[in-house]
DNA sequence: GATAAAACTTGATAAATGACAATTTTTAAA
DNA sequence: TTTAAAAATTGTCATTTATCAAGTTTTATC
């Protein structure tokens, strides 16, 4: 492939983007704690911006539940495996997105998450948490819907299983990527992607397959990519092969 | 196929299963709201038992959020479209099973949702819920564990992706169903299955391959099946082929 | 019970994607 | 900058599963 880069307007530093608190999945819990304003409670509740390193475990299936993680800068994936081995990823996180919400039932961590790059999160301390009695209703009430949200963004897996082609699946994980990063307010045109090998994981294809359909796209102007770049040019378009029906979350859009 | 029918011992009575208030999804909330101490408070915030005959929406995609469904007795199926109008399958809701989850954060119903059989749901109203303040944090808590246990559960829509044959769909596919209705205490080696198109559409396979797995598994005598009617006879056999490892709620199994 | 419709089965063929192997490019380390 | 390792690309080929078409069974209705 010819180098294509100076074409692409990638070449900014890459500095270390931070999701502001005020776009954090944690936000609404942290302000409901009060750790907005009272830094001297924050410690107890609230781990703030742990470093986790690129390949790093955040923790491992079948760890004792302790608290959920948001995730400030980097990527996540959390991961389960088959019995030979194999591991299938679950989903990736994002920041401003939590991490650690299906433990909450059991009380124990199913999957094992790990860094994907240098990354930091932040800790809330369930335990710690039930102790502020006086603020419990409406930090449930926060929880509640954070669990919700990732209830309803879990519909994107059965709609990769639904489609046809591998083109509709990389499709959908394009839509699926850059809708989250926009609630959260990041930059949602440009986006640093996993390797080959973990998206394909997660779309259940091979990577060949997938580097093949990206590169397609490229071709048709849906996206550029350099490295691990990558650059949204066609939203609409990628929308359209992706087949999804959008509904606003008040007006049926169709 | 050979009448296998006289060999099997599934000639009983359709009458139908209900689950007990007491391994209903919705037991807690009901318990907190105090519906099973005062029945008069009960119709306030508890629609009980209210049928949906079979093919019957319990709600559209784009309705406004009113609350959550338990299912009393009979199966329903959520659904999504692709913009060519083609239905993609979310999943499958059985006796016991909370719906409309997915609903609570942004207040509108994302899926539709139908009835595989005719069926009853209770229907708890979340705004009447809460009104009922001294219980709330107690209903909250109850909410987000039925969320979590949803979160939990979701993760085998990404094992199915992760599947590398068809057979190993379909298996994780029955160990799924049936761990979720021994949950709710339902007998748990007998199940009426829907109908091929709707398996096939929920794992992404075409309805003949369906057959023709369900068809091996059952000369391997992984299964007995007559009709919609689906016996499993082997079960860890099939949990070798779903090829999942297994978590224990407190301790790694492996 | 008879009839029609729906659901399911079965077989043949085609096509998309997986698997393998060899290069090239990118990234990381020295 | 050089070097080594990791990741990504490219091409070929094999295989699973989708698709199509025809038949059979089951289910529902009169």
């Amino acid at each position: 492939m010819k180098n294509t880069g100076s074409r692409l307007s990638m070449n900014q530093p890459k500095k270390l983007k931070e999701v502001d608190c005020d776009n954090c999945g944690l936000y609404r819990l942290c302000q409901i704690a009060g750790l907005d304003a009272d830094e001297s409670a924050l410690d107890s509740v609230v781990e703030r911006r742990k470093k986790i390193a690129n390949a790093d475990y955040l923790y491992r299936a079948g760890d004792r539940f302790s608290g959920v993680f948001a995730v400030k800068s980097g990527i996540f994936k959390s991961i389960s495996y088959f019995d030979d081995g194999r591991e299938q990823i679950i989903d990736f996180h994002l920041p401003g997105e939590l991490i650690g919400l299906e433990a909450i039932d059991e009380g124990i961590y199913l999957q094992s998450v790990i860094a994907l790059e240098n990354s930091s999160v932040c800790d809330m301390d369930f335990a710690e948490m039930e102790k502020l009695e006086h603020k419990f209703i409406a930090f449930q009430g926060s929880v509640i819907h954070a669990l919700s949200r990732k209830v309803r963004l879990d519909q994107y897996q059965s709609l990769l299983i639904g489609a046809q082609s591998a083109e509709q699946r990389l499709a959908i994980f394009l839509i699926s990527i850059f809708s989250r990063l926009r609630a959260h307010d990041m930059q949602a045109h440009s986006f640093r992607m996993p390797m080959r090998k973990d998206i394909a994981n997660y779309l259940g294809l091979a990577l060949e397959t997938v580097g093949r359909v990206l590169k397609r796209f490229e071709e048709s102007k849906l996206i550029e990519s350099k490295g691990r770049h990558l650059k949204i040019c066609n939203y609409s378009e990628i929308q359209q092969r992706a087949g999804l029906i959008q509904y606003d979350a008040v007006t049926k859009v169709a």
